[in-house]
RNA sequence: GGGCGCAUAGCUCAGCUGGUUCAGAGCGCCUGCCUUACAAGCAGGAUGUCGGGAGUUCGAAUCUCUCUGUGCCCA
């Protein structure tokens, strides 16, 4: 057979994949099988491949392909999430450079049209490379956030909750970019350190001309806005002021002096003005006092008429913070000016400085859709893994600030809320939240009671629903669960299990738990995976910007797909960031090399039907049962930890169990001698053996698994790794595999011999077994003195009663085995090597009878502790007296 | 400021219910091998105050407290 030295993935893995996916078997129909369901978590429809989706999805698929070989109907949904922001950005992008288009010369209809072309020409790209990655996700279920039908279900729970009360209009702080005229989502503000200069200004007690407080501001243009000046109720500096009032500087408006624990003492002159209509926190505080709120800042960033302070009036903001220096130092304001660093947070696309600014936005209220998601977690009705994850859900969970999912773009589900068009923009009086327009005018009939009212006196709220707004309704209405509540849905859900990052914990899993519990009354999902964050071997977030995030396709082409996903899994406990290096995945690859130069060895073998003599037969038998045994309690490690979803676990067992049990001993065990062929029984059982493994190891990697198991045997047609029965763990035969343990060992030390006194590994040697009991329990056992013969590399063992001459002696377990040799023996070097074991076995020993002697110790403790506490007592008793014998007989 | 976590080999990290000769894995390092499957490999080896201290216990890497260092989230 000519087989490559090298295992080569690129040929196999398209082949495969094409394979599976032409049969059906990525398929799910519910049927009376168990269901295992997971939902993706739907990448941006623009996004393309990169580290943290390979981890996530290639966990998704562990744990899909495990459940179809465990028997279950395993049900994986792709998808993408429209991904309003991002998307729209694209498009935008996308218009002016090849359309020569500007979003402001369009209408929202030609835009949404451009930009469902735009989704078919380029979204989805990553679902084709999920492929590559080996994803078995059912296809023909691929679904889109802003599918006809998903847009209703958001449009549908809009007013649903809308009519419960638990949605509502509402002012509130958000970033606004002057430049461009939109409110910006955090995630598109960046925040750098700038230098700034803090402003030190003294606001006069009323009534007096010296006394007064300090405040310390970057922003002297808004002190007009200002409405209090606020200190720390326990600054001792400041309490005799609190409760009256201070003078704001140039136009002399009285505003109170109050005390919340909000303020920091320590920053600036530990005194805060309060300008609720300018910075969130002061917003907050502005609400928790009651204060008035006076906006002096337009939507173009320049000072309006609120400011009553005239010489900055229609000034942009940073024109008008330079006239405020002079002018607060000619009256005697200003104390000082100092420079510091501070975060500024700019707008992502127009680098403007980003104003906080009040505005008239949707919100969710939290309270009651929170409380069952909180409660659900902490009863383990959605186990989160690893579980430490709670804590963050519950501190989060337990101070939820209301949603505001109203965003001011275009792409994504318009707001089904009506106006009229008479009432003024952001004063509206009358608000008709309807599923259609035609049930708004008949609300807005109503309500007015002008029934000569139509439609075009109605004008639709603008924005968009935030993008969470859709995707928490994901598990439910990937299965159309609102449009037919009695159909998939009850098989499918809910799911068996979450795979994400914990970044998105609140933004997406917490608020999918909300949906379950308000819309199924149920959890969407039974458990939640959270990944670690993929990161550089600096402990640095792989990001597009710093480049440090290596090409996934890229990887995939230079390691194989079974490689990087071997790569991403081997470090990659739950929750835990994986410190990704190439290195990883070309242990992978190797791994893989491996495998597949195991099978190169098998397939070469020449089959005959009888084993050459009793002797090969009785170490094959013995290889093969204890091949058995080690693979029974490897599959017992394995389902143990897939239960805990201890993956990696999972995958470097399996990894031990090939590389070293398999292929280190195993093969080495059973392989025939040059040019000698390998009796029927053992080569049979050796690829099913090799099979088995093959299955076991398919969730992890699955094309060369496919590969290697058609390679090993004819198949039938539709007979294929990913749709065999896992294989069952059944309970191993421990103290059967102890005693092959004890024969390693032996082995062991004989090739340690070789290695210090440097002897060809091919050299036979002759060793000697002192009769003993544990010798005897080694003879004993069929094939095993056989084994240690072939792998040691040593003529026909003997049992003896007396030491042989010109021996190097060495114990193992209770056994004590002599080497002889030809040349002649350093005696002080063995002597060393004595007296060393002898003072390490010495130590063990007391250490032993320390415990022993202690009374409390032999009562306290269980029996079988104790118990096994003399064994070992007996067995350094044993060994110490061999040494002893080796020792007097070397005469040191 | 509030909360959560981490500290184990040179590096990255496992170590689950306190008890196995328990101090481990991979990488790196050292020695010897191109041994008729694999040098992307084989055989063997070295490396530790389990961050410091105290406590609980017959017994602590594991549980509790505390100190130190460090990371993250929220504000």
């Amino acid at each position: 057979m000519e087989l490559s030295t090298r295992y080569n993935p690129a040929d196999t893995e398209t082949r495969w994949y094409e394979h599976w996916e032409k049969s059906g078997y990525f398929r799910s129909i519910p049927d009376e099988r168990e269901p295992f369901t997971i939902v993706i978590p739907p990448p941006n429809v623009t996004g393309v491949l990169h580290m943290g989706h390979m981890l996530n999805n290639t966990i998704q698929d562990i744990l899909i392909r495990k459940a179809r070989l465990d028997g279950k109907n395993a049900c994986w949904v792709p998808g993408t999430d429209h991904a309003s922001i991002a998307t729209e950005a694209k498009v935008v992008h996308w218009l002016r450079e090849e359309k020569k288009l500007r979003k402001a010369d369009l209408t929202r209809e030609q835009f949404m049209a451009y930009a469902y072309q735009w989704k078919e020409k380029y979204g989805g790209i990553i679902l084709q490379q999920l492929r590559r990655l080996g994803a078995s996700c059912d296809w023909d279920r691929t679904a889109f956030t802003m599918d006809p039908g998903y847009y209703a279900d958001v449009i549908r729970v809009f007013v649903d909750l809308y009519g419960k009360g638990k949605l509502y209009r509402g002012l509130r702080m958000v970033n606004w970019d002057p430049e461009a005229h939109t409110v910006l989502s955090n995630e598109e503000v960046l925040y750098n350190e700038e230098q700034a200069q803090l402003f030190h200004i003294k606001y006069f007690l009323e009534g007096s001309d010296s006394e007064g407080i300090v405040i310390a501001t970057q922003r002297p243009e808004t002190i007009f806005a200002d409405v209090a000046v606020a200190v720390h109720p326990k600054d001792p500096r400041y309490q005799h002021l609190v409760g009256k009032n201070v003078l704001v500087p140039l136009i002399d408006r009285p505003i109170p002096v109050i005390a919340d624990d909000y303020v920091d003492i320590e920053f600036g002159t530990g005194a805060l003005k309060i300008t609720p209509a300018h910075d969130p926190n002061d917003y907050e505080i502005g609400q928790r006092f009651n204060l008035p709120v006076i906006d002096t800042i337009d939507d173009d960033g320049k000072l309006n008429t609120q400011c009553t302070y005239q010489p900055i009036v229609g000034l942009d903001r940073f024109e008008a913070r330079k006239r405020m220096k002079p002018a607060l130092e000619e009256s005697g304001h200003l104390i000082k000016t100092e420079d510091y660093r501070t975060k500024i947070g700019r707008s992502e696309r127009t680098n403007s400085v980003v104003e906080p600014k009040l505005s008239l936005q949707w919100f969710v209220r939290m309270g009651d859709l929170g409380a069952p998601a909180l409660q659900a977690v902490l009863d383990r009705e959605v186990q989160f893994y690893p579980d430490n994850f709670q804590n963050l859900y519950r501190n989060w969970m337990e101070n939820l600030r209301d949603w505001c999912v109203s965003r001011q773009l275009w792409w994504g589900q318009q707001i089904p809320a009506w106006y009229l068009k008479a009432d003024a923009f952001n004063k509206e009086t009358h608000i008709f939240v309807a599923e259609s327009a035609e049930q708004a005018l008949k609300q807005a009939r109503a309500a007015t009671g002008n029934n000569q009212l139509t439609i075009a006196d109605l004008r639709q709220d603008e924005d968009v629903l935030d993008t969470w707004a859709s995707s928490w309704l994901w598990p439910i209405s990937v299965f159309d669960g609102f449009s037919q509540p009695e159909g998939e849905v009850k098989y499918y859900y809910p799911t068996a299990v979450l795979v994400t990052g914990w970044d998105i914990i609140f933004f997406w899993v917490a608020r999918m738990i909300m949906a379950g519990y308000e819309y199924m009354g149920q959890r969407p999902f039974q458990a939640v995976y959270f990944t670690g964050m993929v990161r550089d071997k600096q402990r640095r977030k792989m990001s597009k910007s710093l480049g440090n995030s290596p090409d996934a396709l890229k990887l995939i082409d230079d390691f194989g797909a079974d490689g990087v996903r071997y790569g991403l899994m081997s470090s990659a406990a739950a929750g835990g960031d994986i410190l990704f290096d190439d290195k990883l995945c070309e242990n992978g690859r190797n791994f893989c090399n491996k495998l597949w130069n195991a099978l190169r060895l098998v397939k070469g073998w020449q089959v005959v039907d009888q084993p050459e003599n009793e002797t090969e037969a009785r170490k094959n038998a013995l290889a093969v049962r204890w091949m058995r045994e080690k693979l029974n309690k490897t599959l017992g490690e394995v389902d143990s930890n897939f239960q805990s979803f201890r993956l990696s676990e999972a995958l470097l067992s399996i990894y031990a169990l090939i590389w070293d049990d398999f292929c280190s001993w195993y093969l080495e065990m059973v392989k025939p001698g040059y040019e000698k062929p390998i009796d029927r029984a053992t080569y049979e059982a050796t690829l099913d053996l090799y099979s088995d493994l093959m299955v076991a190891l398919h969730p992890f990697m699955p094309f060369i698994t496919e590969e290697l198991w058609h390679q090993l045997r004819e198949r039938q047609t539709g007979d294929d790794c990913m749709m065999q029965q896992y294989p069952k763990a059944e309970t191993p035969d421990e103290a059967f595999i102890r005693q092959v343990e004890t024969a390693k060992d032996v082995i062991t030390k004989v090739r340690d011999l070789r290695n210090q006194n440097q002897i060809k590994p091919r050299e036979e040697l002759k060793m000697s077994v002192q009769n003993s009991d544990s010798a005897q329990a080694l003879f004993a056992l069929a094939g095993l003195q056989e084994m240690i013969v072939k792998l040691a590399v040593l003529s026909p063992l003997e049992l003896i009663d007396t030491e042989p001459a010109n021996n190097k002696s060495f114990v193992s377990g209770t056994g004590k085995y002599y080497v002889e040799f030809e040349q002649k023996i350093d005696i002080a070097a063995e002597c060393a090597r004595v007296k060393q074991e002898l003072e390490h076995q010495r130590g063990f020993l007391k250490s032993v009878e320390a415990k022993l002697s202690n009374e409390r110790f032999v009562s306290g403790a269980p029996a079988e502790v104790v118990e096994n506490e003399r064994k070992k007592q007996a067995d350094a008793l044993a060994r110490i007296e061999m040494l002893e014998e080796s020792r007097v007989k070397l005469g040191c």
